[in-house]
RNA sequence: GGGCCCGUAGCCUAGCUGGAAAGGCGCCGGCCUUCUAAGCCGGAGACCCGGGGUUCGAAUCCCCGCGGGCCCGCCA
């Protein structure tokens, strides 16, 4: 592309500095955002299957909670664009201890009063819990049927795999609202049920590494550089019976039936779990799942806690994002029709919420705070949201249609913002392979921001370089709108 | 006790395959009769946690500390 194309080095303090003559690239470059596929690239016939979430159903999410649906969304988005083909999978937890807990506070407790239904069953786990830990009695119980359900007793299983379904109903609204609800919900006791938990009993028993105390059978990871000694890895129960990772090692064979490539997104309390799971997987020659894992999200006060009754709720931010958002549109726009105020506030509320997560990266935690996490200025979803909807309002209004040579000489915010739209496939495949999701809000910001002094400094319409300039507003829409597409935020015609 | 992650202006963050410290919030001062001011322009503010080492050159790589997070269960 640069090829007898004007290119100018000159030396500076010690540095050589070369400086593009964005003119003669100006055109070509815009025809080729303009035939629609800028960035994206072609595809790669592989198919990523990324499981994210996997919340077990024992409430709703909270903001630490948040963060995994929000990445994992987005970086299916993300994937998706650099051409392969994604699906995602929600691995629902509905047998084990948690679960089991649930089905007996439901069976025994009154749910607390709140309208939407993971919030109110909250208050029978939490009950639940109480009675676990003091109340050898419920204990027992919970534990029965636990045992029970991986037994294969249809019945203790459909009580407690039903209860999980009501918990999760609740929080698949909340995934809803946030535009990151999976495409498969992949139930644990289908493995139990199946058969395949036994097979991988069986076939991690005859694995060389496999010990056996007091009839407990567990992998010994001496040899695999595994933290702390004599680590041994427990595949199964004195009982006989299963392990959560024993699950998620048939879970992860029925994945590698189905796709080329299983990407995790986890909490980085799961890096441990994660690591015998590919330790495991590669005795029994599978392939090994890539994991993305983040940090956690806190708050002022110290970590979050339901117990001490120190969260914040996914549900509450949403709605006091997307409040927040109603009231400022309804002093900037009174003209506006009350329905169509209501869906952009919503969508200005959500896109906030995934954007201030997005922009962190993801191994780093960060500190909740409810003035940041509102604010809608700056570095923010709704900043690259106006400039999206300035240039629709500029292309609204023109007359003419968008192409022609650039003006003899380029205006500096002009040629900004060429260099800016530039960048845009090299910040895809670099995101997209280093799976760093960061590297996106920052290029959306820089994109609305050059926007903003090119609109500041260069009349498009009734101008000599009309068409050229709407070119160029039209080239920025299109890449603006996709990178708001990844990032899971509208892109509004009008703000 | 051991393992992994993080530490950059008052605050939140980028930069970390080594080569001119970047953006936002907040603060100070300007800009709406001109395609939407959730915007724009200007200013103040950082010896990049500390100490060694490698290098012509370190925020970046190595070692030792300090501070914070996470993990180390026949739980999930």
């Amino acid at each position: 592309m640069l090829a007898g194309r004007g290119l100018r080095a000159t030396a500076d303090s010690g540095y050589c500095n070369i400086t593009l003559d964005w003119r003669p690239l100006a055109a070509p470059l815009l025809a080729e955002i303009a035939a629609g596929d800028f960035g994206t690239c072609t595809p790669t016939g592989r198919r990523v299957l990324i499981e994210h979430t996997s919340a077990n159903a024992t409430g709703p999410f909270h903001m630490g909670r948040a963060r995994n649906p929000i990445i994992g969304d987005t970086l299916a988005r993300l994937l998706r664009y650099a051409g392969d083909e994604v699906a995602t999978e929600y691995y629902v937890n509905d047998m084990g201890r948690q679960a089991a807990t649930l089905a007996y506070g439901l069976r025994h407790f009154a749910p607390g009063d709140a309208p939407k239904v993971d919030h109110a069953l909250v208050e029978c786990y939490r009950q639940a819990n109480t009675a676990l830990e003091e109340d050898p009695a419920a204990k027992e119980a919970i534990y029965a049927l636990m045992e029970r359900c991986e037994e294969g007793d249809t019945e203790a299983a459909d009580e407690v795999a039903g209860a999980a379904e009501k918990m999760l109903a609740g929080m698949r609204e909340s995934l809803a609202r946030l535009g990151a609800e999976a495409d498969a919900y992949f139930h644990e006791s289908a493995l139990v049920a199946g058969g395949a938990v036994n097979d991988v009993i069986e076939r991690l028993a005859q694995s060389a590494l496999c010990g056996d105390d007091d009839g407990a059978k567990f992998l010994d990871l001496a040899g695999h550089g595994i933290a702390g000694r004599n680590q041994r890895f427990f595949f199964t129960r004195k009982s006989g019976l299963s392990l959560y990772t024993t699950r998620d090692v048939a879970y992860h064979l029925d994945k590698f039936d189905r796709c080329d490539m299983a990407l995790n997104v986890l909490g980085e309390d799961h890096k441990l779990q994660s690591q015998l799971l590919s330790i495991a997987l590669g005795e029994l020659d599978a392939p090994t799942p890539e994991a993305v894992f983040y940090a956690f999200v806190s708050l002022p006060g110290g970590k979050m806690s339901t117990r001490a009754g120190r969260v914040v709720y996914l549900d509450d931010m949403l709605d006091e994002a997307q409040q927040r958002a109603l009231s400022e549109l309804e002093q900037r726009r009174p003209d506006m029709a009350s329905a169509q105020r209501q869906a952009l506030a919503t969508a200005i509320g959500t896109g906030a919420l995934r954007y201030n997560i997005l922009r962190v990266q993801a191994e780093k935690g960060f500190t909740f705070r409810w003035q940041d996490a509102l604010s809608f200025e700056g570095d923010s979803a709704p900043f690259t949201m106006y400039s999206h909807a300035r240039c629709c309002a500029i292309l609204r209004r023109a007359d003419g249609t968008p192409g022609g040579d650039p003006p003899s000489e380029l205006h500096p915010t002009e040629e900004a913002l060429l260099r800016q739209l530039a960048c845009w496939p090299a910040t895809v495949a670099r995101a997209a392979g280093e799976r760093k999701l960061h590297l996106l809000p920052p290029c959306a910001h820089g994109l609305a921001g050059a926007l903003n002094g090119f609109y500041r400094d260069c009349p498009v319409i009734g101008s000599d370089a009309e068409g050229f300039r709407l070119a160029l507003v039209d080239g920025t829409r299109r890449v603006l709108a996709d990178v708001l597409g990844l990032l899971g935020v509208v892109a509004p015609e009008e703000m």
